[in-house]
DNA sequence: AATGCGGGGGT
DNA sequence: ACCCCAGCATT
């Protein structure tokens, strides 16, 4: 590094150091977990948003506190209860490690968040981000986070072009973070950096004559603030054929299942299925399925539905068939649990989202005729 | 270091 | 049709 790149660089950090947080003072947003900021509800909203937007966010945290009040409260929940709450939200597994989180600090830590950066970290579900998030938002310790939009306004700030995706370059960047920080404000030098990233240094068309940094913005300044940050490029994503039936016995009640914990969507329920197998018939998928899953031998009748659906990794048509079952009564052989529901009950069971398409449906038709 | 994990909104 | 988002766990 020259001296000249040093220099500017210490021009950029002290840019930061002296502006940002005077912006965001003046213009953050008023979320609701900036209000009354206790370490679990900042612990809420931190998972909750991992991954996922503030918009899509906010009516779920209302819910949720709503629902569990307190750590001692997630602490007890049912498992339906605990994912009827996040239905939807995707990442399921976030909403079981804050349940496990909860039963560890009520276990070793008499019921009190941990204040200790390493405690926080060592709870089930908190990585680097959370816990730097948790130290310095909740507890005001002097700990800088990196998240997405940390990295990217960094990355612009300083014409950073190594490859995010790299573990050195975080490294970099978690040094740069450090440096920005300043010591007794770093919850706010933190909101203000990612705030700054998500309502000003947007990803696709950053709005920069509004951006209170782009007089010393190393990538505005050359023109293309959004060569940053660089990353690799992605590959595209598989496609799977899905079969699921509905089977609904003389009372009216339908055969839903429970996914397994340790599974993708896990603890939550579905109507019963599988992957299609290569050069398989979409009728023979849902029989075996269900004849592995639950022991039972069906035939398969009409279809009722197909569902679209994109997860980050793959994507799905989910073909939905009426069945009547011939042979055997259900046993879990394949899946957590199993339940004759009425239709009307199946709003009480957490589905994803591809399945809550077809209790809608179910929904609907109730209102006409089965079959 | 690379991969798996949901869902939604923006462009 | 992408792109990416207040990341973490597992391998």
């Amino acid at each position: 590094m020259g001296a000249p790149l040093d220099q500017a660089k210490r021009r950029v950090q002290r840019a930061i150091k002296r502006r940002l947080i005077p912006w965001f003072l003046t213009h953050q947003r008023d979320l609701p977990w900036r209000r009354n900021r206790t370490p679990y509800r900042v612990w809420i909203a931190e998972s909750m948003l991992t991954q996922t937007r503030v918009d899509q966010v906010i009516p779920y945290y209302r819910r949720f506190l709503r629902a569990f009040p307190s750590i001692r409260r997630l602490a007890g929940a049912s498992s339906d209860a605990l994912m009827k709450q996040w239905e939807g939200l995707g990442y399921y597994s976030r909403a079981r490690n804050l349940r496990a989180a909860a039963q560890i600090i009520v276990a070793e830590h008499g019921g009190r968040f941990p204040r200790n950066y390493e405690a926080i970290r060592a709870l089930p579900g908190v990585g680097p981000y959370m816990a730097a998030a948790i130290a310095s938002l909740a507890f005001g310790q002097n700990y800088a986070v990196l998240d997405g939009n940390v990295i990217r306004v960094l990355t612009r700030l300083f014409a950073y072009d190594g490859d995010t995706s790299k573990g050195a370059t975080r490294r970099v960047l978690q040094s740069v973070a450090d440096d920005v920080l300043i010591p007794g404000q770093a919850g706010e030098g933190n909101e203000a950096l990612m705030e700054l990233g998500a309502t000003v240094c947007l990803p696709r068309n950053p709005l920069c004559a509004h951006c209170p940094m782009a007089s010393v913005c190393a990538g505005y300044q050359a023109g293309e603030p959004t060569a940053y940050p660089r990353r690799s490029p992605k590959k595209k994503v598989p496609h799977k054929e899905v079969g699921a039936g509905v089977i609904v016995n003389r009372k009216g009640q339908v055969l839903i299942a429970q996914r397994r914990a340790e599974a993708m969507l896990g603890g939550l329920w579905e109507f019963p299925g599988g992957t299609c197998e290569a050069g398989e018939a979409m009728p023979d998928c849902v029989a075996r399925e269900l004849r592995e899953e639950l022991g039972i031998g069906v035939e398969i009748g009409d279809r009722l539905m197909v569902v679209r659906h994109a997860y980050s990794h793959f994507t799905i048509a989910l073909h939905v068939y009426w069945c009547r079952i011939r042979k055997g009564r259900p046993r879990p052989i394949e899946c957590a649990d199993y339940r004759w529901c009425t239709i009307a009950d199946l709003r009480q069971y957490p589905f994803s989202r591809a399945d809550l398409h077809v209790v809608d449906k179910l929904m609907m038709a109730r209102h006409v005729q089965l079959q």
